[in-house]
DNA sequence: GGAGCGATGTCCT
DNA sequence: GGACATCGCTCCG
């Protein structure tokens, strides 16, 4: 297998759309004490800081979505339904809002832990481990505690991108899910065909 | 396998 | 007070 290498800041520095799409295919990897998690990322949502009503960033800054305002290559994460934790990255240069939300992973390492975090059986179907941004938190250990703000482009904050060379082929852009505004506009990407993409 | 729905905390108007 | 970038359960086919 090819070696892997972390994506550093400047891979994030540009417009979600973009970002969001070549993020497909790379590994999402967390290292949980001496334990790695990875997957590889089949589904994600771009969102813009300007101009999207969607977007959580849409009305101004405020205390919860500052990290999309900042510098390129942070963890946001954010409580939603009053049970679920979702994780964007942030992009565009500090200053700019914007962020990729990840919103599924091809269990790759680890997936026996992932279970466990998840409360199923160690040998559960895979495709429940981390199909969905809610899923995907629980799977890697994420809480906006202990993940939001965190710098994923070095190697040290136990949450990374990794890049192995992994061609995903053909891409698919669908609307957004679960938002009531903009609601049409074709900005989550997938990895076609990818059977770990959510429903 | 799909539609309907309740659970539940946080944020902003 | 209402909306919310979700999930898993029930019920039905």
């Amino acid at each position: 297998m090819a070696k892997s290498r972390v994506l550093t800041r400047d891979f994030y520095l540009e417009p979600p759309d973009r970002v969001a799409q070549r993020l497909l295919g790379k590994l999402l990897v967390r290292r949980l004490e001496s334990v790695r998690l990875a997957g590889r990322i089949v589904e994600v949502e771009a969102y813009f800081g300007f101009g999207d009503p969607a977007a959580h960033t849409f009305a101004g800054k405020t205390l919860r979505n500052e990290v999309l305002f900042g510098p390129p290559g942070f963890a946001y994460v954010y409580f939603i339904y009053g049970m679920h934790f979702c994780l964007n990255i942030s992009c565009e240069p500090d200053g700019q809002a914007g962020g990729v939300l990840l919103r599924a992973l091809e269990p790759t390492e680890g997936l026996r832990t992932m279970a466990r975090l998840r409360g199923l059986a160690s040998d559960a179907n895979p495709r429940l481990l981390a199909s969905g941004p809610g899923r995907l938190c629980q799977a890697l250990g994420i809480e906006r505690e202990t993940h939001n703000g965190i710098d994923v482009t070095n190697g040290r904050s136990g949450l990374h991108v990794e890049d192995d060379g992994f061609e995903p082929g053909e891409i698919a852009a669908l609307p957004r899910v679960g938002i009531s505004k903009a609601a049409d506009r074709p900005l989550r990407f997938t990895i076609a065909g990818n059977r770990f993409v959510s429903r």
